[in-house]
DNA sequence: ATGACGGATCTAATCCGA
């Protein structure tokens, strides 16, 4: 069986544990990363996770927003859960498993959204924003032999097809140059690849992210691809398969973001 | 034509998301 991670912005998981379980039963991740679990520690829905086999939790929530939780079949070791900007904002937490005989290592993320205005002197949350993704820069894809994945909700959609309009969105906060720009640092600084686009051409439109705003989001289709799963080398190299779960989309109550899965061809 | 929505919160109006 190939190690599958999946990675979701519920978007409040104890309004979404329903949906999250029919994901976990049709698709059977060993590891689900959630971002914007939107409690506190103590009303994570556990049950559901453990009643469905996921029994090792690595929750890091906060009133209200925010908050990321990864939890897995397989055992994991929680190793920290960083303080970006140094905001006390819970959106990031790391931990490592065993995979193919080898300890990985694995990042959770959630990125900012970055308010409205794309300018860090009049808004701060888009510098928040960037001063966040300059944090990231340091990560390694490979620290001290471990090879690691990074994933989660990084808010930034860094192609020109990663958005339904290039051109109109230039200015838009998530696909402005000094984001993407930033973000493709991040990337290309810690000798990341982004296994989406390992996949999919460049020239090919992929959204992971639909406003709740159109009247319907299938049929405007202008979504952005704001959800990633980035690997080390050697792992990018046992890629077997991408699945952007786009019908979550479409699911009852369904979350703005949409589950991605990358199978691995190890075990 | 990026908000027309949707979630959380000291339930009513406000903040937040992207």
């Amino acid at each position: 069986m190939p190690l599958a991670i999946a990675t979701w912005n519920i978007n409040s998981v104890r309004l979404r544990a329903g949906l999250v379980e029919r994901f976990l039963q049709e698709h059977q991740p060993d590891i689900l990363c959630l971002q914007e679990i939107k409690c506190m520690n103590d009303q994570f829905p556990a049950g559901v996770f453990r009643d469905l086999g996921y029994e090792y939790q690595a929750v890091h929530g906060q009133k209200g927003y925010h908050g990321v939780a990864t939890v897995s079949k397989r055992p994991l070791f929680e190793i920290a859960s960083t303080d970006y900007v140094a905001k006390g904002d819970t959106r990031h937490v790391e931990t490592c498993f065993s995979a193919g005989g080898k300890t990985l290592r694995l990042h959770n993320f959630y990125v900012p959204a970055g308010g409205d205005e794309p300018d860090p002197a009049i808004n701060p949350k888009f510098d928040h924003k960037l001063r966040f993704i300059d944090e990231m820069k340091v990560l390694a894809s490979v620290t001290s032999g471990v090879p690691s994945i990074l994933v989660g909700d990084l808010n930034i959609a860094p192609y020109e097809n990663d958005v339904w309009s290039h051109r109109q969105l230039l200015k838009i906060v998530s696909h402005t140059p000094v984001e993407t720009n930033g973000l493709l640092d991040v990337l290309s600084a810690g000798d990341w690849r982004d296994l989406i686009r390992q996949r999919i051409p460049l020239d090919e439109k992929v959204y992971t992210w639909w406003s709740y705003r159109a009247k319907d989001w299938a049929t405007s289709n202008r979504g952005r691809r704001l959800d990633h799963i980035w690997a080390a080398p050697e792992l990018a190299g046992k890629l077997r398969s991408i699945e952007i779960v786009t019908e979550a989309r479409g699911w009852e109550r369904a979350s703005d973001h949409v589950p991605v899965i990358a199978r691995f061809d190890l075990d």
